[in-house]
DNA sequence: AGCTGCTAATAATGCGCATCATCAGATTGA
DNA sequence: TCAATCTGATGATGCGCATTATTAGCAGCT
């Protein structure tokens, strides 16, 4: 039959203590003044190896205001049935911060993906409140959900930048400015000239981003910007193959793959005639093994430096420092502004599909 | 400032009610006599969505209630960082009966992977009391550890068939045992007869599994059992070719692929002179796209349904049952013995490595 | 003896919730 | 009219623990 716990009560009885000296054995950290004899202690510490003593975590966590449980909320479904998924990089990194942290990871399944997106329903949101704190992944956030979680002061990092309020969201994201940059800079030094930008419109973060970059670079170089945007990947073979250019930079949603093979089809190798460069992560490895050149995101890191910096604002928020700031007022916020929004870089990638535009001088080959 | 958590007495005060109320009209049902009317039921309902009050599952549980969070503890690292994530395909599973539950799912990341593989160590198996019941993933379980959890009377359910304790672990696998045997049947049906199994030897229930079947099926038929056990792929293709197989069944992890490669070099086709099946998922998609021949394991089904039957046996273990049941003794159980260990069956693939042996008569093709 | 200072421990409290025992008031029965 | 019943709700309690406030005991000093 069910038996029944055992409890620091039990253990106190058998060492012939009180309660809390049992607990304060266990703590070590006595926080006011009390003080346990090394003798008493190691009657204590008996107790518990033959009792098989075991704490109950819902009653530490009850006396103790956190509840080691941070939330991950994914605006998608977190694993996704067909694609391959795209939060797996990110949730790695996310264990093994929570590994190395102590804590756990309570993903918000409860509330129901709709129209492939999860809403953060009243009752969804509600239940953020079970874990100290959350971590937000996805594109499709909404506003009015966010603003409820700031009103609240609901600790909560973004993975991803998110560059639309004002710097009032806290988020660690990937420079694809800068990745991007790099990229063209990559290119020029290969003697290219007439890069294009091949990439669907759209208010994304990591598109404007690219975009930035990109025209930035070009406009660094005396180059003039030039935007293939097609729904087909045909047509935006033919488009390539019509400007004569001798690159282009890719995001990754756009089927670099197909375009490949279409440029293939038309009597353009992959790289001698035409260089591609990947803004991103493909979302499926080359056919061929080889890799594609460009720059790529460093999800797992940032999966794990948001949860660092989500546990960080959680203690921040917790009870005790509640209390140590009521009594010195004084204290300065422990999160720093820098700390708040981490911009990480992302690596570039060496690959295959980069070479000297044709016919260019040899000595271009060395940048 | 200070976010403090809005608590049943902040609502019940909102409402003109007292805690207690609050807390009846939460739970719906009322143990004791307790009625509640419609209108102080609504005043109730009303101060919670405004005040956005969310229950401490900490202090659920600590009371004896239901916090409707289903824990997930997998034995190696949930997400690894390297290989193709195994615990992907169930986890899908259970995030989507996660849905249809309206629970959340609890990762017990807190507990580090040390050696390859997670300990329920003292510590971490405590955690497992913040959610109202577990889902244990993996293979590399500690027995120690299961029989505290009977013990105590822990609801939890495996994923993947346990042979080895009697009956008394509920868990949800797959048949490898029927699958196996139909992959040989086919075979038969081809025409095949000497037909080998390739595999190493091991304890773990798929491989027990999988021999049953090939032992059970070569019977049947009036067959030879003929298995290769070797490290090397190259000496295992050698050993195909030398026993003059027509056809092998071989696990997963027996690098198909390679073995593929190996006898295409010793001039076997597959499956012209030599047919492949595969007794389980294939670790790695096809180079060639084209897909393994035999069976596949249904782990989005198996997440599902070890989820949905946690599901009952918390809500049969809960405290409310409890008290029940101490009522009522001839109350029957209501998870059934046949819940408890559910065996789903493994559906063929079809796939493109199968033909009918080599010299076989043309009527042997269409079984 | 009276006081201070120090050590070693205990009693008491509250975290937020579920639940049991109880109670006030309204309605009914005889 | 007064007890019996029913309705609608409240107060009190405890879950197991961390933590604060308090006490008991004792040595050293004046």
């Amino acid at each position: 039959m069910p038996r029944r716990r055992i409890t620091q009560t039990d253990v106190a009885a058998m060492a012939g203590v009180s309660q809390a000296t049992v607990s304060f054995v266990l703590n070590g950290s006595t926080p006011a003044g009390v003080r346990i004899s090394e003798e008493t202690r190691q009657r204590v510490l008996d107790a518990i190896r033959i009792t098989g003593y075991t704490a109950n975590p819902a009653a530490q966590r009850l006396a103790g205001g956190l509840a080691q449980i941070l939330g991950v909320f994914t605006y998608e479904a977190t694993f996704p049935r067909a694609s391959r998924d795209f939060y797996g990089p990110f949730l790695t990194g996310i264990e093994h911060a929570a590994e190395r942290l102590g804590v756990d990871i309570l993903l918000f399944t409860s509330a129901p993906v709709a129209d492939g997106r999860r809403r953060l329903t009243r009752d969804g949101w509600q239940r953020l409140g079970v874990a100290d704190g959350c971590l937000l992944l996805g594109q499709h956030e909404h506003r009015g959900e966010l603003q409820h979680l700031l009103d609240t002061n609901y600790p909560f990092v973004f993975i991803g930048k998110r560059g639309s309020d004002g710097g009032r969201l806290p988020y660690v994201g990937a420079d694809y400015v800068g990745g991007t940059v790099r990229q063209i800079d990559r290119l020029v030094a290969h003697g290219h000239q007439r890069i294009g930008y091949v990439g669907m419109r759209g208010t994304d973060q990591p598109t404007l981003d690219r975009v930035e970059g990109y025209r930035d670079a070009m406009k660094a170089h005396g180059l003039t910007t030039r935007f293939v945007e097609l729904e087909d990947v045909a047509a935006t073979a033919a488009e390539i193959v019509d400007q004569r250019f001798t690159a282009v930079v890719v995001a990754p949603e756009n089927h670099p793959e197909e375009l490949a093979d279409e440029l293939e089809r038309r009597g353009r190798r992959v790289p001698d005639d035409v260089s591609v460069l990947l803004l991103g992560q493909p979302h499926h490895p080359r056919r061929d093994g080889r890799q594609w050149s460009g720059f790529s995101v460093p999800r797992e890191e940032m999966g794990a430096r948001a949860l660092y910096l989500l546990s960080r604002l959680v203690s921040d928020d917790g009870p005790r420092r509640e209390r140590e700031r009521e009594r010195d007022a004084r204290r300065p916020a422990a999160v720093t502004e820098a700390e708040l929004h981490q911009i990480l870089v992302c690596p570039d990638v060496e690959g295959a599909t980069v070479a000297p535009p044709a016919g260019a001088p040899p000595g271009a080959d060395a940048p």
